[in-house]
This record gives C-alpha cells, sequence and structure tokens, in this order.
RNA sequence: GGAGGAGUGCCCGAGUGGUCAAAGGGAGCAGACUGUAAAUCUGCCGGCUUAGCCUUCAGAGGUUCAAAUCCUCUCUCCUCCA
C-alpha cells in the first residue's frame, strides 16, 4: 500500500471535524504507517439498536471512507454486548433488551445501510461481544479501579443530570468503561465519534495507556442539523433524511434545507474541495442545492438514480408540470361517491375523512389541472385523472 | 425499608366538579408569498353517517344529575432519607 504524504492526509482528515486530540498525535502515527506499511486501525462503534440510517450518520461514515480512501482499516465495532442488556432507566436512553436473532437481524440491516458509503471488502465488522462475553468480575473491577467518579460526573450529560436531580443508573457509569476497552481489545489507533461521545472516546486512551498501548487518537465529528434547521437530524424528530428513502424523496428533502445549512451539509457530506465549494457560493442558492441533492442522491444510489431524481423534480417543480412516472392508481369510480372518499383512497398520506376535507376546504387537491374546493363538489366527467394532492403528491387516476 | 412528588391529546404543558374534545407552545397538514427554499402570514389540527353523535386526560372500580378534576385500589416514573 503506498501511502499519501502525511501532511495531506491529515488535512484531508482534519476538513469539517469538531475536535481532534491531537493532530500531532495523528501526524506522527501517520508518519509511522507510512513507514512501515501499516494502515491505521480506525475504530468507529455503533449500537444494533436503530438500524434506520440518515444523513446526520453519514457525517461520520463519510469521515470513515476519507480514511478507506487512504488506506486505512476501518473496524465497524458493533455493540451487540451491551444491547443485550438493556437499560433500564434513563428516559431518553430506554433501551429494550435485544435478543440474539433480533441483534444479528438488525446488524445485517446496518451493514446493509453502510456499505451504500463504505466499501465493504476494505472494513472490517466485529462485535464486541467477542471478547466482553468473556470478561470476568475480576477483570472489570481492575477497570474500575481506573475510573474516578468525580471524573465521571466531570461527563456534560451525567454533571447536568446530577445537579438537575435526574436520575443516573451505574450501568450508565460502567458503559463508557466498557466502551473504552472495545478500544484496547481492538488496538485501535484513531476513534470516530459524535461530541457527546467525546467522555467515552477519550476513556478509551486512558485504557490504553493503562494496558500500554500507544492511546488512540479521538476524532469529533459535528451534529448535522435536520430539516427544521435547528434540531438535530434524529429518527425520532422526523426531520431526517434517511440512506434507504427513494432517490426522488432525498433528493427533494435536500432541496427543502434552509440556504443557510446548505453549507453545512456540503461541508460535512461532499466530496468536493473547499474551494469547489467557495466557488459554488457564487451560484444561485437553489442551483448550488441541487448540485448537492444530486451528489448525495448519488452518494447513496448511483449516478443514474441521481440523474432521474433530478429530472423528476424538474419536472415536478420547476416546469410545473404533471410529472410521467406519478404512481398509478386504479379505482372503481362505481364506489366513489365524493370527492371526500376520492382523496382518501387515492393518496396514501391522508388519515381519516377530516384530513381529507381539510385538504380539499383548504384547495389542496388538482385534478387535471384544475382546483377543486369544493367538498360537495363533483368528479369531472372522465375515465383518467391527473390528481395532485398537497405540495407534493402526483397520482395518475385510472377508472375500472 | 421510610417520607414526599408526578402520570393530560404526536411532544411539552395549562386545567382542581358543569361553560372541556380540554388553554398555550412545538411538531404536522393546507393555502398565500417563493426557489417544493428559509423566514413570515392565514387556516386546520381525536373520530364519525357533523346544527348532532361516539371515544379520550396512566389502569380498574366508586361517589354524583354531571368527573381530567372527588374517593378507593393497582401500575409506572421521579426525588430525598436509610
Amino acid at each position: 500500500m503506498n501511502f499519501l504524504d502525511p501532511e495531506k492526509q491529515l488535512g484531508i482528515i482534519e476538513r469539517g471535524v469538531d475536535g481532534l486530540i491531537s493532530s500531532k498525535e495523528l501526524l506522527s502515527k501517520l508518519i509511522k504507517s507510512r513507514e512501515t506499511g501499516r494502515p491505521l486501525k480506525i475504530k468507529a462503534g455503533f449500537d444494533p439498536t436503530a438500524p434506520d440510517l440518515h444523513l446526520g450518520h453519514c457525517v461520520l461514515l463519510k469521515k470513515l471512507k476519507d480514511f478507506q480512501e487512504l488506506g486505512h482499516e476501518i473496524i465497524f465495532l458493533i455493540g451487540d454486548f451491551t444491547a443485550q442488556i438493556g437499560d433500564p432507566a434513563g428516559k431518553t436512553e430506554t433501551r429494550p433488551a435485544l435478543t440474539r436473532d433480533e441483534i444479528i437481524k438488525n446488524s445485517k440491516t446496518y451493514e446493509r445501510q453502510v456499505f451504500k458509503i463504505l466499501d465493504k471488502s476494505k472494513t472490517k465488522v466485529l462485535f464486541n461481544s467477542k471478547w466482553l462475553s468473556k470478561l470476568s468480575v475480576q477483570d472489570l473491577l481492575a477497570l474500575t479501579s481506573q475510573v474516578n467518579i468525580a471524573r465521571l460526573l466531570e461527563r456534560d450529560d451525567f454533571n447536568k443530570r446530577y445537579k438537575g436531580g435526574v436520575a443516573i443508573t451505574l450501568k450508565e457509569f460502567i458503559y463508557p468503561l466498557i466502551q473504552a476497552y472495545d478500544s484496547v481489545q481492538i488496538e485501535s489507533d484513531v476513534e470516530l465519534g459524535g461530541t457527546d461521545q467525546t467522555f467515552n472516546i477519550l476513556l478509551g486512551r486512558d485504557f490504553q495507556r493503562y494496558f500500554n498501548q500507544e492511546p488512540q487518537v479521538a476524532i469529533f465529528l459535528p451534529i448535522l442539523e435536520g430539516l427544521d434547521g435547528v434540531k438535530k437530524m434524529s429518527k425520532s424528530l422526523g426531520n431526517y433524511i434517511g440512506v434507504e428513502e427513494d432517490p426522488v424523496d432525498i433528493f427533494g428533502k435536500v432541496m427543502s434545507v434552509s440556504d443557510e445549512l446548505m453549507w453545512k451539509y456540503f461541508d460535512l457530506l461532499s466530496a468536493k474541495t473547499e474551494q469547489e465549494i467557495t466557488e459554488l457560493k457564487s451560484l444561485h442558492p437553489m442551483d448550488a442545492k441541487k448540485i448537492l441533492a444530486k451528489e448525495l442522491a448519488e452518494l447513496l444510489y448511483d449516478k443514474s438514480a441521481a440523474e432521474s431524481a433530478f429530472r423528476d423534480f424538474e419536472t415536478k417543480f420547476s416546469k410545473r408540470s404533471f410529472p410521467k412516472d406519478a404512481k398509478v392508481v386504479k379505482l372503481d369510480i362505481n364506489n366513489v361517491k365524493t370527492l371526500v372518499d376520492f382523496v382518501l383512497l387515492v393518496s396514501g398520506n391522508l388519515k381519516s375523512k377530516g384530513d381529507a376535507k381539510r385538504l380539499i376546504i383548504q384547495g389542496g387537491l388538482t385534478i387535471n389541472g384544475e382546483k377543486y374546493s369544493d367538498i360537495d363538489g363533483d368528479l369531472p366527467d372522465a375515465t383518467e385523472f391527473e390528481v395532485k394532492i398537497g405540495k407534493k403528491e402526483f397520482c395518475k387516476v385510472l377508472t375500472k
């Protein structure tokens, strides 16, 4: 393996990260790696509990990909051991214990999604139960002796909860130790994580020192805000762009990101260089965003899918014409008495009649290019309808 | 083990016998404005056979003409003391 010049590698790695401890250590590791021809071991840990990845996770995956492209070894660590125990307390972190089967199933889903970005053949997948299930009480106690409670309490979320009188379970205290011990087992050179992982990753350094290893470099990645532009992207907040969503949806959702936030997306997710991004800033923001949307669709699918998502968007919204490939709904018109029934049967997004009525009354229903806003009105006399429901839903309806 | 506090609609949160399908905010949906931007503004926002009816305020019973509100038990969560 021929490695790039360490300084250049460092430049690529440092881009877009929120913290790096320390770049000096990383540089010396990179130099050593090039001299000995040994790739660095890059650790990233994942819980097998929530296998629905979104662009927020991609920030980390993208950085792993950078490492991968530089020739280093990615270790994708699945925290199956801890997931089997579950979490009895902590409202925000309630994690039910998972069975072996669920974990395996989740891991598969995980891998499928992760390898949309990472190169499967160059990624090593490990499960931490491999060594943790053999860890004795004695071993665990030895680890606990290395950690001071006062230090644990310094960790931001513990600190807040302790002061605010919110429960902290002992398990939560132990959790970072286990994660840190994983680094010892892997002998990782670098660990990546979100800024919320700061404490855990740094503790990994302490443990590695304790076991006479060279401490890992810690890299922290920033949080990506979701579609609302304020809160972090997360599934539970519904402001996410999922990696397995349809390319058309990915494209559309990226387009609805605010102009300001778009640049952060560029920084964290795009393969473009800083100069290229600077040049894009002179374009109309919408055009820059189209480039971003296309790139991200391509990242998660391929060029042709991205192209067709782009064309689809142009048709629907830029030219405001009815898309040729709108979903087709076949309907027995004899069963349809009112417009309300009609929309309800055609749309996949309406929950109730009240919903459908509201949509019609407020002007969200267009059939064959005409607005239908009277709920007692009649359907046009035709056998084929081009129906637009709300802003985003297009259906072609064929009657039987 | 002891003492105290809390559980309300998707989320936060007001409501302490009738005027409560339940204030306010957020989210969501639709419309206007646009670039499907963002921000803003307007309307909607439990369900239905909609001047009405039905199901909701942790769960089960009870008091009452009437209960989210009062009583009993149960469950869950939190805090403090041990």
